[in-house]
DNA sequence: TGTTAGCACTCACAAGTCCGGAGTGCCAGT
DNA sequence: ACTGGCACTCCGGACTTGTGAGTGCTAACA
């Protein structure tokens, strides 16, 4: 009993250490040691024992020392432990709270919304902030709309119910008949207004029948089309903002941030980034190397889904070096995820 | 007559001197002493010579010297002259002329012709690359749609003829009479559709007056919506793209390229940056303080303005640091700015 | 058994020193 | 007007040295 309780403290004070370690190291970006580590954190003890605990943890994998005799840095097992089982998520403070939803609550479109999110939770965090689109593939049609711009030309404008205005030009081979195309655009409106995406290919397997003969290429064409949209979840953009911020980590990183910023320009990466964050928890860490984009080792990415009640669904976060603040950014990141996913809703 | 012509010629040698300067430093990023300076180019005298005519181009301040018994650097005021009367624009070679058309051509909307553009513009010249929106005050409406999502909400799309999709929220106060709506769709779209956006204010002017009282509500904010669009001309929006390109230049930026970043993420300053190029000239060249944005003292704007036949026209253009290959990328932006054109036109 | 104090050792980093070389300006000679 | 020569400047890299923070180990202590 007493030999089990005495390993027990035994731990607590190495998780102490580690945790003290993360956060010096946070605050002043260099190895920290163990004489600096006792006299800034009140832990009872003399600097020998808290060597032996560093020992211990580096031998775990916890900390490493970037050469012989220098102080200890964290790596990424150790900033695992840390956020999951020593950070706590620092709250916002009442004035930070109030400026989200008075930033958000501004805003006039969907663009808008995107934009804003994007600049907030860049400043915030000062970090680089990544917001996605909310993905199409949930959401469902609000509206369609075919206008004819000159006899061969149509365009076609889709409307979801997230509030996302889809556009596609439509180049037809042979002239249309404006009658025909009304009635295409009526009977396609009656037929897909309220469906969500996922049932659009189905309903349009029967959907061309209806149409005589002369009809088909056009109906044809603009099913299509529609398809294409549908299925394109590529298109699921991803807004990024807060760039700046990586160059005041120049340090942080090996060799620059070139790639890093190379990596922030394929909307692929941010979506890789963003889009493969766990479902269910309220908030996803990456770290390091868990992450899978090449060249961003030496980043962590912070995510959160934000939810438009049932309709649609996305990501938004922040990507910074390792060594960055946790609790603060997953603070941020799911106060802005839930203000967003409150506004879209109301809108 | 011998005096003069004697005159001319060392003229000729101290521009040719300024120019073996700047491309030297362009290509190495150190300063260029008179003897590294006559051998490399062949230029008929000796390295004394060459350091009378230095001295002579140091006091007009073409050139400086970062400090005593080091090489010379162009100034500003050097890039200047090189670009005005000594760089020729160094034509494309056929390959890159060939993967310009065919990587741009495959593009489907006005969308991805500017983020195609700006992936280009970036990896040809490597460096940052920036993309105007075609102008919404230039172009004119193509059409104009109004869709009811709900009783009082209603969404304004708007279609320019340069192939632009704007759209806009309208919320009432109170519930919307559906035959109204489609009364006033109707009368809108004759009165405003074809017409250049310039004229819209006039026309909306009496629009008002040929509906009964009980939709004057209505109308005026379907109106005052609209003349929203047609009057925002903030919302040109600019894209962005090969930042990573900055990281490169690491050295190039006095403190860091940490205030670009910041400049380049402001929508505002980019326009600034693309706004003001002069109207007739092919491409205008901003080099260090001559351009108007806090924190790019180091960097050059190379921009020119792409057609679309009489309806639209717009800028696009690269950023890079003040020493760059002039040549080059004026050659690039040129002959982008013309396929893109081109493009828009066809489309 | 866990904690502490002391000690010898390591090693990055800053400061100091030195030296070569590239570059300059000036002057006298052609 | 151009050139060769010369004295001078001064940056930058290489090398040296000293210091201090940090470590691991061992022996003593509660």
């Amino acid at each position: 009993m007493a030999a089990a309780k005495e390993v027990g403290m035994l731990e607590d004070r190495r998780l102490a250490v580690l945790r003290a370690i993360v956060e010096d190291y946070v605050a002043t970006h260099e190895p920290v040691g163990s004489k600096a580590l006792v006299e800034r954190h009140h832990l009872g003890v003399s600097p020998a024992t808290i060597r032996n605990d560093m020992a211990a943890l580096e031998d775990e994998g916890y900390i490493a020392q970037p050469h012989t005799s220098a102080g200890r840095v964290p790596t990424d097992l150790g900033y695992r432990l840390f956020v999951d089982r020593l950070s706590g998520v620092k709250p916002l403070s009442s004035p930070e709270r109030r400026a989200i939803s008075e930033f958000l609550d501004s805003s006039v479109d969907l663009d808008d919304v995107m934009v804003r999110t994007v600049r907030l939770l860049a400043q915030i965090t000062r970090q680089v902030a990544l917001v996605q689109y909310p993905s199409l593939s949930r959401s469902s049609v609000r509206h369609i709309e075919l206008i004819a711009l000159s006899t061969t030309r149509l365009i076609m404008v889709l409307i979801t119910d997230s509030g996302r205005v889809e556009q596609r030009n439509i180049e037809c081979t042979s002239p249309v008949n404006e009658v025909a195309l009304g009635d295409i655009r009526a009977r396609l409106l009656v037929a897909v207004s309220g469906k969500p995406f996922s049932s659009i290919p189905e309903i349009l397997g029967a959907f061309s029948g209806q149409f005589p003969e002369e009809m088909q290429q056009l109906v044809t064409i603009i099913q299509t089309t529609l398809l294409d949209v549908v299925a394109e979840r590529i298109d699921d953009r991803v807004v990024l903002g807060g760039t700046a911020h990586l160059a005041r980590y120049g340090e942080a990183f090996p060799l620059s941030i070139q790639p890093v910023l190379e990596a922030l320009e394929e909307q692929v990466v941010l979506l890789r980034l963003l889009g493969e964050s766990s479902t269910n928890a309220a908030v996803t860490v990456r770290i390091g190397h868990e992450n899978p984009v090449e060249g961003m080792e030496a980043t962590s990415v912070v995510t959160a889904r934000y939810g438009i009640a049932q309709s649609a669904t996305a990501s938004l976060g922040v990507v910074g070096p390792t060594r960055m603040d946790y609790a603060g950014n997953i603070a941020a990141v799911q106060a802005v995820a839930q203000y967003v996913g409150r506004i879209l809703d109301d809108q």
